[in-house]
DNA sequence: ACTCCCAGTTAATACGTATTAGCAAGTGCC
DNA sequence: GGCACTTGCTAATACGTATTAACTGGGAGT
C-alpha cells in the first residue's frame, strides 16, 4: 500500500522483492506470452497485485534494447518543412504516415533537426551530417522529398537501411523500394479526355529537369497520344527554364502557330507557375477552356479556396503515404527482403479548365 | 572497406575491434562530452575513422536505458489525432513544435501509437497503456489535449520526467511545466470591449466542466466586470449540457427574461456549438450583432471559409508549442529544474458578431 | 632510486528486461 | 527405492551504452 517512491520508477525487481520471487518470474508474468503458462496461478496473482500496488511501467527502452527493435519509424524529408507553400505539400504525407505508424503499433521519429550543430538555416538537408547516419535510430525510415541527394539514397541502399521512398526513385547502386503515383496512367488518362473532347494537337509544357515523375508523365503523354491514334508531335513538347515566362504572348504564339487547342502542365514545386497561370487568368486575353483547354499534371503546391479548380488529377498522398509504412513494416519483418515496388492511381479531378475544342480552332493538317 | 555486417547494426564494440582500443574509449570519443578531452588525438581519430567506415549510428534504446540523451523531442496527444475536425486544432501546434524543436537541433518523436497492442480505435489514449510508458525514449515530452488523464499527469510528475504541458493544468502531487494561453486578460478584453460599446448585460456560456480554461475565463469574466465597474450577476453564468441546447428560443429568453444584449460563448472541441450557431444564424429569426452581439472565447474548432468570422479571441498555437519546446529544453538542460509557467497573450480577432447595444435593448434596472 | 603524478586507457559495472538452461520438489511407474 | 518425467520456479546471461575506479608507462621532482 506504500506510495511508489519517488524519484524513482518501480521495477521488475521492486515488484519481484514485494511479492517474494525472483525478477525472472515478474518478466515472465508481466510479459504475458507462451512462457508464462507455466506459472502457478497463485504466484501468477501475488506478482500483479504487487505491480498494481507500485504501479508498475515497463522500462520501453529496456525491452528494446533487449529485442532489438525501437518500434521507431522515422519519417524522414529532404526539403525544409517550414516554408508555408510547402507545408500543404508535406501535411497530407505526414497524416498518411502518422495514422498508418500507429495503427502499425509504432511511434514515429520526424527527423526535423537539420543535422548541423544548430540553429543555422540550411537550404540542403542531409542524412549523413555529422559523419553517421542518423536515421538509424529508427527501426526503419520512410523518405520523401523532390530534390533528393541521390548519393545519400546510393548510401542507404548500399548499407541495408530498411526505408521506403515516397514516389519513383531510382539510383545506380542497387534497387530501392518506393511507393509511386502512377503518373503514366494518370497522363494517359488526361490526354484520353482531351482526346475524348476533340483536341488532337495537345501541348506538354514538362519540367525542364530529367527526374522520375517527368519521364513518367512524358511517358503517359506519349501512351495517351498512341492510344488515341494520334500520333506525337515533338514540337509539342516544350518546357520553360521559368515558369514565369509562361505569358499570355507565348501561349497565343503557341495556339496561333502550332495550332494547339489544349495544354498540359506540369506544376512546378512552388507557386511560381500557378501563379503565372493565375495571372494569365486574370488578365481575360486568354480564357481557360474557351480559347484553350488546360491540365495540370499534378496538384497545385498550395491550394487556397479562392484559388482557381483547375483540371488535374491529384495524388493520393495520404494513402501512398501509408502504404509506405506498410511496405516498410513488411521489410522490417523479413529477413532478407527483396525491393518492393508499389504504384498507387491518382486521382482525376474535372475542374473547369477543360471543355470542347473552340470553334475556329486547331489547325485542319498537321 | 568490408561492408557492415547484413541487418546488424554496428555497435560500440565493433568500433572497438577495429579501431584495437576499448568499448570504453570508443563510447568516451562518441559521446563527446568532457571527459572526451583526455583521448589522445591520434585515438579518437581511430575511432571516428572505424566508426564512419562501420556507419555507426548509437542505439536509443541503450543510451535511454543508460540515461543518457538522445537528442530527441516527444510530443504526445491525449486525443487521436486523426478525426478531421481535431486535425485543425492539432496542426499548428505540431508546425510549432516541429520548427522550434528542428531550430533547436532536436529531432521530433511523435507518440502516435495508442500503447493498445495493435488495431483498436481507442477514444482515450493512455501514456501507460500496455504497462509500459513510451515517454521515457525521449529526453522530454511536450503534451497536449484537452481531455487529459490527471493520474497519468500525477505520475509523470512523481516520476520526474522532464515535461512541459500545452495548456494549463494542475495535479495534487506536485507542480507540473506549462505553457498557457492567457484567458483570463483575453476573456477580460473582450468584456471591456463589450462594455465600451455599451453593453452592459453580458451573459456567460460557460462549458458545464471545470477545467483550468474554463476556471480562468470565468475569473477574467468576473475580472473584466469589475474592471468595466459593472457587477457580477450569478444569474448570467451559464452552462449547457448539451450545446444543442442553444436554440433560438432560448436565446431569445435570455434576451427578453434576463435582459441580456451580449454573449460569451466558450466553444467545445467539438464542432457542435459552432454547428448550433450556424442553425441559429441561419434561421433569420436572431441576428447577430443586431439582435445580440456574440463573441466567442477562443478558436471554434474547425475553420472552413464559408464558415462565419466570429468576434473572438484566438490562441497562437503554434507559438504556444515553440515557447513549450523551448522551456523543455531549458528543463532538460537543468540539474535540478523548478516547474515553469509561462503565459502568452491570445489575438483579438474583431470578426462581425459584435456591435452596438440594439435600440430597445438592455434591461434599464437590474 | 624512490615516490608521485599525470595523461591515456581499460576493466568493471549498472541500467531493466527477456530468455534459456537448469535446479528442486513432486508424481507416477516399474 | 530408483528412475524418468513434469511442474514451478530461479540463476545467469545478453542486449548496447555511459561512467567510474583502477591500472599502466613514463616523466618530473626530491
Amino acid at each position: 500500500m506504500a506510495p511508489p517512491e519517488r524519484r524513482r520508477r518501480s521495477t521488475q525487481r521492486d515488484i519481484a522483492q514485494r511479492a517474494g520471487v525472483s525478477q525472472a518470474t515478474v518478466s515472465l508474468v508481466i510479459s504475458g506470452g507462451a512462457a508464462s503458462a507455466q506459472i502457478a496461478e497463485p504466484t501468477r496473482r501475488a506478482v500483479l497485485a504487487a505491480a498494481e500496488e507500485l504501479g508498475y511501467a515497463a522500462n520501453v527502452a529496456a525491452r528494446s534494447l533487449k529485442g532489438g527493435r525501437n518500434r521507431l519509424l522515422g519519417l524522414y524529408t529532404f526539403e525544409s518543412v517550414f516554408p508555408t507553400d510547402q507545408r500543404d505539400f508535406y501535411y497530407p504525407f505526414l497524416l498518411g504516415v502518422e495514422e498508418e505508424t500507429a495503427r502499425q503499433g509504432y511511434d514515429l521519429l520526424l527527423f526535423c533537426s537539420d543535422g548541423s550543430a544548430s540553429g543555422t538555416a540550411r537550404a540542403e538537408r542531409s542524412i549523413y551530417a555529422g559523419g553517421t547516419n542518423r536515421l538509424k535510430i529508427a527501426d526503419g525510415c520512410v523518405l520523401l522529398g523532390r530534390n533528393v541527394r541521390r548519393e545519400e539514397l546510393s548510401a542507404l541502399v548500399r548499407e541495408d537501411f530498411p526505408f521506403v521512398f515516397v514516389g519513383r526513385r531510382e539510383v545506380d547502386d542497387g534497387e530501392l523500394s518506393y511507393v509511386a503515383a502512377d503518373y503514366v496512367s494518370a497522363t494517359a488518362g488526361l490526354v484520353a479526355e482531351l482526346a475524348r473532347l476533340g483536341h488532337r494537337r495537345i501541348l506538354y509544357l514538362r519540367a525542364p529537369e530529367d527526374s522520375e515523375p517527368t519521364r513518367d508523365r512524358e511517358e503517359g503523354y506519349r501512351r495517351g497520344l498512341a492510344e488515341a491514334g494520334l500520333g506525337a508531335d515533338e514540337a509539342l513538347i516544350r518546357s520553360l527554364a521559368d515558369p514565369a515566362d509562361l505569358t499570355v504572348e507565348r501561349l497565343k504564339g503557341w495556339i496561333d502557330g502550332l495550332g494547339i487547342t489544349a495544354l498540359l502542365v506540369e506544376p512546378t514545386e512552388d507557386d511560381r507557375l500557378t501563379g503565372a497561370l493565375a495571372t494569365m487568368t486574370g488578365t481575360e486575353r486568354v480564357r481557360f477552356p474557351e480559347d484553350c483547354s488546360l491540365a495540370l499534371l499534378g496538384d497545385p503546391p498550395s491550394w487556397t479556396p479562392e484559388s482557381r479548380n483547375w483540371t488535374r488529377f491529384s495524388l493520393p498522398r495520404a494513402q501512398m503515404a501509408g502504404e509506405a509504412v506498410r511496405v516498410l513494416i513488411e521489410l522490417l519483418d523479413e529477413e532478407a527482403p527483396a525491393p518492393r515496388h508499389l504504384t498507387v492511381p491518382c486521382v482525376f479531378v474535372p475542374g473547369d479548365s477543360v471543355g470542347p475544342v473552340p470553334a475556329g480552332g486547331g489547325r485542319p493538317g498537321a
